[in-house]
RNA sequence: AGCUUGAACCGUA
């Protein structure tokens, strides 16, 4: 509804750098990314927000150039990234592809305090991972000193998605091994490994701990990802059982 | 006001 925002931000009595960018980061959603460059050159105070909300906006359409031109103007006007700027363009870089500004934003976490930080890493993970590049996400994930659910998660499902079954499992088990809690999203790359992997045994085992042994809810994703699984092994009868047993209504 | 991980299928030849 941008236009009965822009009516409203024109009427207001006064506006701030929040109203201003309130207005940037609507029209970026609403993908008009030159009437939010139009707000955000017309600003008169910009914070780190605006800039981050113009740059993930152009990063996630995979306007590449108009991306990488504006990050530079940010670093020349001296403005350190911070942990959400950071993330926020790392997350627009894996949604589009865009490897060399992934690459660019992880050669300024190298020489900040934000190589640290586990958001900030699980987000690199995720890039690299979703960019392609197993190698530079693992390289991050090993890297680290300490890593939180969202880091496995974001390792497992990246080898999941490029095939990488066998490894994934590895990984899970290596999981386990080293004490960290799986949750649900978890178990989603675990049955995705093993559908990949043609595991049919291993998935059934795997979605009989979810609630057993790890006390988890269930879900429809669950359940989906064992009636993919039985029914790209050629169990179609038991796939189907699953449809009709499950206790939710499948979608 | 910006903030990391969530299955499959179909569609682009």
């Amino acid at each position: 509804e941008m236009n009965s925002a822009f009516e409203l931000f024109q009427v207001m009595p006064e506006r701030n750098v929040v109203s201003w960018s309130t207005m940037v980061s609507g029209y970026s959603k609403a993908g008009d990314m030159d009437m939010a460059k139009m707000l955000f050159d017309k600003m008169p105070v910009k914070n780190l927000v605006p800039w981050t909300i113009m740059i993930s906006g152009y990063a996630e359409k995979g306007l590449a150039k108009e991306a990488f031109t504006l990050y530079d103007r940010m670093e020349k006007a001296g403005l350190e990234p911070d942990d959400g700027t950071l993330i926020s363009i790392l997350a627009a870089c894996a949604e589009s592809g865009l490897l060399s500004l992934g690459k660019r934003i992880h050669f300024k976490i190298e020489s900040s305090k934000s190589r640290y930080r586990i958001q900030v890493c699980n987000a690199l993970i995720d890039m690299y991972a979703k960019c392609g590049n197993l190698h530079k996400a693992l390289n991050v994930f090993d890297g680290m000193v300490e890593r939180d659910v969202v880091s496995w998660n974001s390792m497992l499902q990246g080898l999941a998605m490029h095939g990488n079954g066998k490894e994934a499992l590895d990984l899970f088990a290596r999981m386990i091994r080293e004490g960290m809690e799986p949750d649900e999203v978890t178990f989603i790359s675990v049955l995705c490994s093993c559908s990949h992997a043609g595991l049919i045994e291993e998935g059934r085992h795997y979605f009989s701990m979810i609630e057993k042994d790890y006390g988890l809810v269930l879900q429809v994703e669950h359940y989906g990802c064992m009636v993919d699984l039985l029914g790209r092994g050629g169990h179609l009868k038991e796939a189907f059982e699953f449809v009709k047993v499950m206790p939710m209504e499948p979608n």
